[in-house]
RNA sequence: GCCCCUGUAGUUCAACGGAUAGAACGAAAGUUUCCUAAACUUUAAAUGGCAGUUCGAUUCUGCCCGGGGGUACCA
């Protein structure tokens, strides 16, 4: 049973024998009570005054007094203005910590028996990834890390965005100015020789366009003229017939980007069990807008082109099928999620996809729903905002962008030139020393960019990130390394780590209390799909571990009761840490 | 224009409608009992504005101001 369990139970009961009432579930309003008051646990008398009809404070001395009769457990009461805080007694919290010790995986729930997908990444294939990217990864890895350990099955899905006039911008660039020039040749990772194409289209494409507007052609006619941009959209027309010189020019170039994204994803340590190509999927929704007509759901313009009105429901009318019976992003988006539901029986579908996408994906919702599906219901997009630099937006035509791999390399060589700086690192062999800094600069990226919480838009300081201070992960990792190395003496010692009836001090009951308050954080974190409340949590129980053992000794403990108990509960916390960086997609040492 | 998100110390982030709004970085002052001082202690410093609902509002509602995004044949 849990504490806030024991403690609903409680007053519930005291309730019943004081007023003879039952305790609605909203009056029950407990939480942790603040360092500055005496207590464990405070509940909020306010809600329960209408049943009491006295004052907050009477109720509180009632409420308080009745439960500390009735409950072994709580060691005192105390009531301040309205809030009755509840201490419970050194032996109930050792026992809590005898069950936590005792329990394996602690802090991972049991098996839901649910199933979930968690689409993430779902890169276009013309360009090399980017600082947006990486926190999509991140997140998308981390939010999946955090459905496992809430007990549910989970698919991480792929949709490689792998077709569309955008790849043959690049491929047309390439066969331009290319020269047969291969990663391997150029000395490149396939995706930024990919993405060095796409830039050199782009390029030629806007000369194009202005000298056009010399001309004295308008913008827009411009930039549908320009001789350039015709031949990409007579690509992809090649394409769509299955051109076989096309065809084989596409297969070459998104091997080569592949390969390159595999890289970078390996680096990042994010992965997937299912990989859905665009190029297979892309038809998918045609025949769904079929049966939208035949339905009414949607109606055709004289044009051809197939639309949904959706200005009842307080949007716009929306796009579907293009006067040409092209597909476009919704009717992709259409088909997948059909695909999707007749593939596996999913309790939730999570995108993660950024905020710009809001609308798109409340429309996608909304259509499936009128078209009947109950499925809609099991869509979630989780929604993350922009990540910003010091100096503003990303702007790829500014050059403002930041690289992935760029920005990853940057991380794991800080790490190395501050780790040096400290020099500590004299005995551990060179190649152990660079899965170090790996580990570090990861550590930083990772925990700087998962501690917000995921719908903000975020500021990606570069100079910040990579400090090793303070709330980052960098301090975490190092103070699981502090523990597991005391642990590590302890062993060598033949110490021995059991649970005594020594008595626990108070710093000690603060920490059994975090603990003992984990798997609910997961769960809440779950539910929530943010990895940020792990993050916090996580940083907060290592500070106050760090307080406690500035205060407290370990190996150098007398008493042998004392110190095989201080032990267990540093390998408790050393395991929850673990547990909670491991949501992160974090390693330590 | 319309729709959505957002505004907290100098800066980056926290705070189920709950008590005196927490951390970190930066600034100022200090600390070697065991562990890797990448630590610990102390000080100064914030809810954009005006109303409303409430016993209680950073949190909910309305308006104003500021920032970001979307807005019908891009994905």
């Amino acid at each position: 049973m849990t504490v806030n369990q024991l403690i609903s139970d409680q007053i519930t009961e005291a309730v019943k024998n004081l007023y003879n009432q039952e305790t609605p579930e909203a009056a029950l309003q407990l939480q942790a009570t603040r360092k500055e008051f005496e207590g464990d646990i405070t509940a909020v008398m306010f809600p329960l005054l209408k049943i009491s009809k006295l004052s907050p404070e009477k109720t509180g001395e009632a409420v308080g007094a009745w439960i500390k009769e009735h409950c072994p457990v709580i060691e005192s009461v105390n009531v301040v203005k309205g809030f009755l805080n509840i201490k419970l007694s050194p032996e109930f919290w050792l026992e809590q910590l005898k069950n936590i010790a005792g329990t394996g995986n602690y802090g991972i729930l049991p098996s839901s028996g649910k199933t979930v997908m968690v689409e993430y990444s779902s890169p276009n294939t013309n360009k090399p990834l980017h600082l947006g990217h990486v926190r999509n990864n991140l997140l998308g890895y981390s939010v999946a890390k955090l459905l496992e350990a809430n007990g549910h099955k989970v698919i991480k899905a792929n949709l490689v965005n792998d077709r569309g006039i955008h790849i043959c911008k690049s491929m047309l660039a390439w066969q331009k100015w290319g020269n047969s020039e291969t990663p391997e040749s150029a000395g490149m990772k396939g995706d930024h020789l990919v993405g060095k194409y796409y830039v050199l289209f782009d390029k030629e494409y806007k000369r194009q366009q202005n000298e056009l507007k010399e001309q004295g052609i308008n913008e827009d006619d411009a930039a549908k003229q320009a001789p350039i941009i015709i031949e990409a959209q007579e690509m992809l027309r090649k394409w769509e017939q299955d051109d076989k010189e096309v065809v084989d020019l596409w297969q070459t170039m998104n091997g080569w980007v592949y390969k390159g994204f595999d890289e970078t994803y390996k680096q990042m340590g994010v992965s997937f069990d299912k990989i859905y190509y665009e190029s297979n999927t892309y038809l998918l929704g045609k025949k769904i807008v079929e049966e939208g007509l035949q339905k009414g759901v949607f109606f055709k313009k004289e044009d051809g082109s197939v639309w949904i009105d959706l200005t009842s429901d307080g949007l716009d009318q929306k796009l579907l099928l293009r006067a040409d019976g092209t597909s476009v992003y919704m009717t992709q988006d259409l088909g997948t999620a059909q695909q999707r539901f007749t593939e596996y029986t999913l309790n939730e579908l999570i995108y993660v996809v950024g905020n710009e996408q809001d609308y798109h994906f409340k429309v996608l919702k909304l259509i499936l729903k009128k078209l009947g599906y109950p499925e809609s219901e099991v869509i979630y997009h989780l929604s993350y905002g922009m990540v910003e630099l010091p100096e503003g937006k990303m702007k790829s035509r500014e050059g403002t962008v930041v690289d992935a791999d760029d920005l990853i390399a940057d991380m794991v060589s800080t790490a190395r030139e501050t780790s040096m700086e400290l020099g500590k690192l004299e005995h551990i062999p060179l190649d152990e020393q660079e899965q170090l800094f790996h580990m570090l600069g990861l550590g930083a990226l990772k925990y700087f960019i998962l501690k917000v919480d995921p719908k903000k838009t975020m500021l990606f300081n570069p100079q910040e990130s990579i400090d090793f201070n303070g709330n980052t992960g960098p301090f975490i990792q190092y103070t699981h390394a502090r523990i597991r190395s005391v642990l590590r003496k302890a062993e060598e010692q033949r110490l021995k780590a059991v649970i005594t009836s020594a008595p626990l001090n108070p710093k000690e009951v603060e920490l059994v209390k975090l603990l003992n308050n984990f798997p609910a954080i997961v769960q809440e974190a779950g539910i929530a799909h943010s990895p940020a409340l792990i993050a916090n949590y996580t940083y907060e129980l290592v500070k106050e571990f760090n307080q406690y053992y500035h205060d407290v000794s370990v190996l150098k403990e007398n008493d042998e009761a004392t110190r095989s108990q201080r032990l267990v509960l540093l390998q408790q916390i050393a395991i929850v840490v673990k547990t909670g960086m491991g949501i992160l997609g974090i390693e330590v040492p």
